[in-house]
DNA sequence: CCTCAATTTAGAATAATTCTAAAAAAAGTA
DNA sequence: TACTTTTTTTAGAATTATTCTAAATTGAGG
């Protein structure tokens, strides 16, 4: 584990936001400045291949990472445009039960309100 | 409707595959020569604001485009890579339940393996 | 401490997509 | 039809996101 990796983890973990590599990279810059780009996305692929976190390929701007790998939904807020994780119970069994097993992995993106705008909306 | 639209809309219907961008471009020129890269992409934006079609975004590769717009899942073969359109009965349902609305879109991608690498390996 | 393999670095390179400004085509209007 | 206006197309430049490169540094194991 090098400085490195465990300043990116860090920045990953520090609150449940999906950032962009490039958020990353400035946040992981504020604790360590010497820090390369090049770093930060070889560390992100390499824990997203260790599966310790997941990449989330959206359908527009750059691709954002969880820092969670176990596979769950994600809300994408057709408002503020925010992403915000969502567990949709039941999911993996109506997987299972067309495809026949259960899938390695999956990503369910749902376009809907996050609960900051549904709340906006509401007053 | 221009010349250059309809073309991009035949490519578009003449199989089932999921073309990216610059295959389109590719087979959009075999028809009309002269046809430009931009206009392909501008073309495919507002195909898909005017729900037409839907763009898939992978989590590696160039986007890729899909002849529906209406949603359904993605079958995203581990082995060959390919994509292939999965319908998953109830899901609408369960997101439904989840969040009290019949979301206005999603995208599902589960990784798997494809019809044709599911025979291969039972060989 | 040494050694060696793995990692980091800065910047160049690449890939995918968007932007730009001029030309062409289409649509609207008299 | 002829004229005007708006939209679309074009080619290539520009931008954005990401990967590659090769030299320098680090860190883990002996």
């Amino acid at each position: 584990m090098t400085k490195q990796r465990a300043v990116i983890l860090e920045v990953l973990r520090s609150d449940k936001c999906h950032h962009t590599a490039e958020e990353i990279f400035e946040l992981a810059k504020q604790k360590m400045p010497t820090i390369s780009r090049a770093t930060v996305y070889n560390n992100l692929r390499s824990l997203q291949e260790e599966r310790f976190i997941r990449k989330i390929s959206g359908d527009e701007g750059p691709d954002r990472y969880d820092n969670a790998y176990l596979p769950h939904g994600h809300l994408v807020c057709t408002v503020c445009g925010g992403v915000s994780d969502i567990d949709f119970p039941g999911i993996e069994d109506i997987l299972k039960e067309r495809i026949g097993y259960r899938p390695e992995s999956y990503e369910l993106k749902v376009k809907g309100y996050c609960e900051k705008c549904k709340l906006a909306a509401g007053e």
